[in-house]
DNA sequence: TGTACATCAGTGAACGCGCGTTCACTGATGTAC
DNA sequence: TGTACATCAGTGAACGCGCGTTCACTGATGTAC
């Protein structure tokens, strides 16, 4: 599948020049040096390219956490966590705009199919992956119970925090999830343009608010 | 100013039905039932007009927030943060796509102009005069410093954040910058269907996450 | 009270543009006998 | 080795569409004398 390869690239490229919404078949065509029409030979329409690039973006991000997360001795559990929030942000700072495709406004007329749903959660796994070990090393520190966490989870999202039969405690997913929204909060703001003129080292400033997030799962980050 | 308004209220609600970068101008003559070039008696261009969509959805956020955050007494500031913090959401779920439009991925080749930026200053500023009461009170507790504040924080975000002469706790404004990328994360997260299928009651999640951004400011919620 | 003129909100046709998608086709390559 | 045929990637013209913006204009309203 070389021209599918090539298509997707050429789109990627598309996509970091003007947006999502202003990808355009017939632009991808025009820079491969082919007729619009040929490109229906690899995808069935406009919204089957914006879906594979979408898929793609997911998987670029999640093979770059993952990356950066491998190179961690199991056993540091605060070094895991740095490391693959910071690979977060380099993806994004790296790829803004397959970053707004994914993480920012929804494409309007646009539905996301469950293959993209798939590869979205890759990620947060590997975050909860880790808090999961440092839970059981015991180099957690859950703060107090505020409120009633499990009823707030569905079913779905505790079962895929919970490898094997223990179930995962409710409070410290909940927090994950807090702490997932500040990390894609904070890298939002950085590239939407809500920290302009506000910090002065974007990198600095983005390692201490991942270490506030340890805080909120209760995993203390040395500076 | 009759007619502006009329096309500004239309321009919003086909925001609100095609999302920001379909925003057309000839649809918001066909929908006030006047010639297209008609709209150009009132705003010189298209961007003009997103201009000043964007600057009222700051203003309608604005006021939102302070008006909630207006009807609880002074001295209750942990009251006051979860009001307006709640207001935030409850604003951002009744106009998702003016949210998307401010808080959301740029829209492409657009640059927003100064007016937006100063309307945009507006909740951050409210946030951080609730902590400075809270600090000055003394019903705050912040945590212990985890790095070089002061030199993170440009001088602009200084002064706005320090009322009067006296210098306001860098530690406090660092932190209180990552609360509200939580909030702005938080939000997102729910309206962009990132929590979708993880959470049964969004309401009752955004409370417990509001609770936390409490937390990184030393601000403590009873649930 | 009546007439000449200025103002100005709104018209409608036109410009040139790019878009997604369809469709009958070409022409090279590979396969079967 | 040679011929007939099938496959299939890619072509190019055409469809109908909506867009932002310009421009000469109309026609009602208000003003000055």
């Amino acid at each position: 599948m070389e021209i599918t390869r090539q298509i997707t690239d050429a789109a990627r490229r598309q996509l970091a020049s003007e947006g999502a919404s202003a990808l355009s078949l017939r632009a991808v065509a025009r820079e491969l040096g082919m007729a619009s029409s040929a490109v229906y030979r690899y995808f069935p329409s406009r919204n089957d390219l914006l879906t594979a690039l979408i898929i793609e973006a997911y998987a670029g991000l999640g093979e770059a956490a993952e990356r950066a997360h491998s190179r961690i001795p199991r056993a540091d559990v605060a070094d895991r966590w740095m490391a693959t929030t910071r690979a977060v942000r380099r993806w994004a700072v790296a790829h803004p705009h397959e970053y707004a495709l994914v993480y920012g406004s929804p494409v309007p007329g646009y539905r996301a199919p469950q293959d993209a749903v798939a590869a979205a959660t890759r990620v947060v796994l590997l975050l909860a992956g880790i808090l999961l070990d440092g839970a059981a090393a015991g180099a957690l520190q859950p703060p107090r119970c505020l409120g009633a966490a499990k009823e707030l989870l569905t079913p779905d999202t505790m079962a895929a925090a919970s490898p094997g039969q223990a179930a995962a405690n409710p409070e410290l997913i909940l927090r994950s999830l807090t702490a997932w929204s500040l990390i894609f909060g904070s890298v939002s703001f950085e590239l939407f343009g809500h920290l302009h003129n506000a910090v002065t080292d974007y990198e600095r400033y983005y390692d201490n608010a991942m270490a506030i997030a340890a805080e909120i799962v209760g995993l203390r980050i040395e500076s």
